[in-house]
DNA sequence: CCCCACACCGTAAACGTTTACAGGCGCCTG
DNA sequence: CAGGCGCCTGTAAACGTTTACGGTGTGGGG
C-alpha cells in the first residue's frame, strides 16, 4: 500500500519526459524505441493511472450516478439490474445513492453534482418538488429522470404507464367473464394510488360496467395492509370475482386472506398484482401482475444518458415504457405461466449466497427475456472451510 | 452547465486570496470580516467546492467500492442493503462492480484500486485464486473480502457458516419427528454444494440416523431442476418426510412438484430452504429457510473496512456470521411465521413503482429486526400525467 | 521608542495528469 | 550546401484544491 509509482517514476528510470510516457500511455504517436522503454518501465513499476488527477484534467471521471429512494426495493433494482451492464459497457462506473425517501437528500444529490466526480446522474425522484425543479434547471451535469414531471421541464425523462397497465389487466379480467371486480388500492393522496384508482374508474366505465364503491377498498401498499383491505371488501360484498391490486405486496396478501376465507384463486377469485416483482412468480397460485416496465425504464434511462454525455446538446427526450401484462396461475387457473403481451418474465431468482467465496450468477437477461434464474457457480477452491 | 464557480473566482469577488477562501470554507480561524466577505461571494456563486481536486490534493476520494458477482442476485443485495447506509452515514459514496461472474473482472478490480478512484473495497469474490490472492496482496486500498480465504491471507474477512446453518435445519427437522430427512442439492463442485453436502450428511450421523444415497440428489441452484430433483426422489423414496434444500430456488421447486404429486407440505412433508431471500416469505406455504446472514455480513464488512480507513493499521480480522434458522409454514404448519435463532425476518418487499416519480420506500431495517415493509410513498404533485 | 509576539493573510508549491508550444535533429529538395 | 519541413521530444502551464511559509500590521512590554 506504498505510495505508487507516478508518471513522474516512470519518466525517471525509463530516462524520457514525463510528456513522453503520457503520450505512450495514450497512444500518441511515439517512436518505436520510445514506446518500449517507457512500456517497460511502466511494467516494472506496476504502474496504474491515477483516476483523479486524469479526472482533474480531462474534466471526466467516467462515473454515473443512480439515485433513489431505496436500494432494497425491487422496483429499483430491476433498474439497476438493466442500468448497470449498459453504463458498464460504455466505461462508466456506477455511484449508488440511496435518499432513504428524505426529499432534502435528493435536492442534496442533485446538487451535489456540482462536486463534479461524477459526469451524470440517473434519479427516480421520489416526488418532484419545486425545489427539485429549480435544482434540476441549475444542475452542473446531465440528469435523466425516472418519472413524470411536469410539463416543459427541460431534461430527459422516462416514464411507465400505469394507466393502461391498469386497463391491460381489467380488460383481462374481463374477457375471463369477471363482472364484480374489486380494487385494492393503497392511499389516494399518493401518485401511484391516484392514477390506478382513476385508471381503474376509467376502465370499468369503458367496458360498460358500472363504478361500485363499495368494490374499492384503500389500504396501504403493503402485505398486511392489504390483507385487511381485502377482508373487509369481502365481508361487505361476498360475490365479488376478480381483485385488481395495486401492487404485489397488496395481492399477496389478497392471496393470504382469500386462502383463509376458503375462496378458491382462481377458481373463485381471479388476483392480479401490479409491478410484476419477483413475488409474484414465487408465490401460489402465482400471481398474474402487470408490469410496468421498471427494467426497460432503468436501461432507457441509462441509454438517455449516454447519449447525452457523448453527443452533447439535443433537446431533451421523453421516452415512456408501456405496460405489459404477464398472466400467471392467479387468474389463468394454470400452474404454468403464460406471458400475454409483447414479452416474456419471470422474476424467480435466488442464489447459494454462502461463506465460500462461490457465489451464484445470472446468465444475460439483456433483452428482458429473462428466465429469473441463477447459476449456482463452483468453485475449484475448496480450502476455505468453514 | 456552464462551468462553475472555483475558489479563484470567489477570491476576486470577495478580493481575498484564494488560500483565504480554502480557509474560510474549510473553517480554520480565520477573522470575521474575511469569513463573511468570503461566505457572501460563494453563496452569490452558488459555490461548490470540486471533489476531484480535492481529491487528488487530499489522497481520499470518500468512494468505496463494493464489487459482487451479479447486481440483481438477492444474497447480494441483502448485504448491499446494509452496507449502503453504514457508508453514507460515514460520509462516503457507493461505487457498485457488477463482475458478471468473470474471474477476470474481479481480479480487474482489485488491480484498478491503484487508480484510486476509491479508498476502500469491499468484494465478495466468486471463489478466491492464485492470481486473487497475489493481487490482493499487491492492492493499493484496503479491502474485505467476503468469503472464504485461505488460512493466513492477511486480509479483513467476513464469513458465514452453512456448515451449522444446515445443522440447525436438520435438528429442526429431527425435532419436529422427521426421520427421512432427504437433501436436494446443487453440484457438489461448487463450494456450497460440497459444503451443505457434507454437513447433511454429518448432522445426520451426529443424530444417529442413516446416510441414505437414495434421499440425496443432485439437481441445479434453480427452481426447476430443484423441482426435477424432487420428483425423482419422490419416486425413488416415497417414505420420504422432509426435504433440506441446498438455497430458496430449489425449495421453490419442491413445493411446486410435491404439490403436483398430492403431497400436502408441512403435513406429508417438511421443507426447509436457505438463504432465507424475500422469496421464502411470499411462497405459498411459506418458507421455513436458513438466513445464512448476507443482511449481517455486509453491515460487520463495512464495518470492518470503515475502521480500516480510519483506525489505519492493525491486524486483519476475521468475523463470522452466525446462521439462523427462520420457521414459517412449510415446516410449522402454520401460516403464520415463527422466529427461532436470535433474530426475526420476513423478506417480503414490493412497491408501488410507477412513473409519476413516486415510489414506495423501506422504514429502517437498521438493526436486522426487518418486518420488510415497504411505505406507498406519498405526493403533492398531480401534474405528472400519464 | 524599539522590538517582539501574534494574528491574519498572501504567495507559491504540490497533488498527477494532459497538452500547447517550441526546440532539435535528420533528411529531402532545390 | 543551405534552407526548410516533419518528426519526435521536452518544457511548462493548466485543471482546482490544500497548505507550508513568510510577510505585514497591530499592539504591548521593556
Amino acid at each position: 500500500m506504498a505510495d505508487g509509482p507516478t508518471i513522474n517514476t516512470i519518466a525517471a528510470r525509463a530516462g524520457v519526459s514525463i510528456a513522453s510516457v503520457s503520450r505512450v500511455l495514450n497512444g500518441l504517436p511515439t517512436r518505436q524505441e520510445t514506446v518500449r522503454k517507457v512500456m517497460a518501465a511502466a511494467d516494472e513499476l506496476g504502474y496504474v493511472r491515477n483516476a483523479v488527477a486524469r479526472s482533474l484534467k480531462s474534466r471526466r471521471t467516467h462515473q454515473v450516478a443512480f439515485a433513489m429512494a431505496d436500494v432494497g426495493n425491487p422496483a429499483y433494482l430491476a433498474m439497476l439490474r438493466e442500468i448497470q451492464p449498459v453504463l458498464k459497457a460504455a466505461g462508466y462506473r456506477l455511484v449508488l445513492h440511496s435518499t432513504d425517501a428524505v426529499v432534502a437528500d435528493e435536492i442534496d444529490v442533485l446538487h451535489s453534482l456540482g462536486e463534479r466526480y461524477v459526469d451524470g446522474l440517473i434519479m427516480v425522484p421520489l416526488r418532484v418538488t419545486e425545489a427539485h425543479l429549480e435544482t434540476l434547471a441549475a444542475a452542473r451535469a446531465p440528469v435523466v429522470i425516472i418519472g413524470s414531471v411536469p410539463e416543459g421541464t427541460r431534461v430527459d425523462n422516462v416514464r411507465a404507464d400505469s394507466r393502461t397497465g391498469v386497463r391491460l389487466a381489467i380488460d383481462h379480467l374481463y374477457a375471463l367473464g369477471r363482472r364484480r371486480i374489486g380494487m385494492i388500492n393503497g392511499p389516494l393522496d399518493t401518485v401511484p394510488g391516484a392514477a390506478r384508482g382513476a385508471a381503474y374508474r376509467e376502465a370499468l366505465g369503458d367496458l360498460g360496467l358500472p363504478y361500485d364503491e363499495d368494490l374499492v377498498r384503500i389500504g396501504d401498499f403493503y402485505r398486511a395492509e392489504g390483507g385487511r383491505a381485502v377482508a373487509e371488501l369481502l365481508a361487505g360484498v361476498p360475490d365479488v370475482d376478480a381483485l385488481m391490486c395495486a401492487n404485489d405486496l397488496i395481492a399477496l396478501g389478497a392471496l393470504d386472506v382469500l386462502r383463509a376465507a376458503g375462496r378458491r384463486v382462481p377458481e373463485d377469485v381471479s388476483v392480479v398484482g401490479m409491478d410484476d416483482t419477483d413475488l409474484a412468480a414465487a408465490s401460489w397460485p402465482s400471481l398474474t401482475s402487470v408490469s410496468l416496465g421498471s427494467a426497460e425504464r432503468g436501461k432507457a434511462a441509462a441509454e438517455l444518458l449516454l447519449d447525452r454525455l457523448q453527443g452533447g446538446d439535443r433537446e431533451p427526450r421523453l421516452v415512456t415504457v408501456p405496460p405489459r401484462l404477464v398472466v400467471r396461475a392467479s387468474t389463468a387457473g394454470v400452474a404454468g405461466e403464460r406471458i400475454s403481451g409483447d414479452d416474456a418474465r419471470d422474476g424467480a431468482r435466488d442464489n447459494d449466497g454462502d461463506n465460500d467465496g462461490d457465489n451464484g450468477r445470472d446468465n444475460g437477461r439483456d433483452n428482458g427475456r429473462d428466465n429469473g434464474r441463477d447459476n449456482g457457480g463452483g468453485s475449484d477452491r475448496k480450502e476455505g472451510g468453514e
